[in-house]
DNA sequence: AATTGTATTTTTGTATACAATATATAAAAA
DNA sequence: TTTTTATATATTGTATACAAAAATACAATT
């Protein structure tokens, strides 16, 4: 067995961070990043940056105009809103197939990322709570082995940022959803899963679009 | 009414002509790519391919191994069906709010590119046909009206790539699978149309797992 | 003949430099 | 004052330059 040496380019940790950093609101939206000073920040020069900004571009998290500069992509409702919608589908997908392949270990990880919450689902530590949601997504697309699936990384973001800002439902509704479908996967319901995904999104769509006709 | 004059910054240029390299295999799978080489060829500095090169990474035709270089991907698969699987479920979503919006325009539109194979959809030309293939889901992606489906570049490559290799279904089967989701969509069948999508993708997925085995 | 070690050449990754364009500021005209 | 024009400054996009790593060629050793 060998031991793989991960070797990261400053391009890649400058990613990293600077998508950390807009999702952290350090750079918020609607900002336009200043290369010059980003680089100095960081201590790099401008070239890494470049490849950087195009990772983050293809991740819907910063926008590019030419001879512009790069803007940190405003949050909106809409977008937003369609990007649950692909994720009902695509994660509906995931669901399945997870049904299809799971492990008990797995069931049992899934089961512990929620478990610090069972108690009361009510005081949960919003950040942690959100942690263990993303963590329970990124697994599903893990264990469904599709290989396109686990490297879709699009439209994850786009979760993260409505959670800040407040905009979707919090652990008192989305907890028992989350074991509803973890119950599914481990009875290898694959029909069930997919639809229980679907439905989890469908509904935080739901609140988003009301949130778009009040204001 | 302003006019806009698009610009497009060598990154972006040298990413298109990159792009259709590698499709039109004059690039070919698995080959090392010299960046100074290409560079040169394309009469450009080897900065602004950086940035192409990122590009082409997220949309999974190159792969970037650090300090060894850039990659023209191999076609895997396993990878290939992977996608088709994915698409199916994007493009099944897609087919479903095209439904729901379609103009009479629309329809029409999409009549047009496949009546040019309508006498002898045998004696199609293969070359053609796949433009009208791509066309067709690129429109349907359009007419969903959402704005992330719209976007979604990153799985529509692998298409053609399989299309070049003898890979996938030819226009005597497709051809009537096309016009029965136009019908469909014309139709307003939301329900009909992401099960007749789906099921396109699932015949070409089936294809390709049939291939893998027999090797 | 196969393997190891070393020198040379390529190639990559990043920094710096410079030209083109956009933005901000100040001066002139309405 | 407001608007327009001219000038200065800042920022982007690209080319060039250079250092570090990898690939290659080839000799020395087993």
């Amino acid at each position: 067995m060998t031991v793989q040496i991960e070797y990261y380019d400053l391009s890649f940790q400058a990613y990293r961070k600077i998508k950390s950093m807009i999702l952290e609101d350090i750079l918020p939206p609607g900002k336009k990043i200043i290369q010059e000073k980003l680089a100095e920040e960081l201590g790099i020069s401008r070239m890494p940056l470049h490849k950087a900004f195009q990772m983050l571009e293809s991740e819907f998290l910063v926008e590019h105009v030419p001879r512009k500069g790069i803007f940190v992509k405003e949050v909106d409702l809409q977008e937003i809103a369609d990007a649950f919608e692909c994720r009902a589908a695509i994660e509906g997908l995931a669901a399945r197939k997870a049904a299809e392949n799971i492990t008990t270990q797995e069931i049992q990880f899934l089961y512990t990322l929620f478990s610090p919450f069972a108690s009361d689902p009510g005081k949960a530590d919003l950040a942690r709570y959100q942690e263990a949601d993303t963590a329970f997504h990124n697994s599903i697309m893990q264990i469904s082995g599709n290989i396109i699936l686990q490297k879709l990384e699009i439209l994850k973001n786009v979760i993260v940022r409505t959670y800040q800002r407040g905009l979707i439902r919090g652990p008192v509704e989305t907890y028992q959803e989350h074991l509803s479908i973890i119950d599914a996967l481990s009875r290898n319901d694959a029909e069930k899963s997919e639809m229980m995904m679907k439905e989890h999104f469908r509904k935080s769509r739901d609140r988003i679009i009301e949130r778009m006709k009040k204001k």
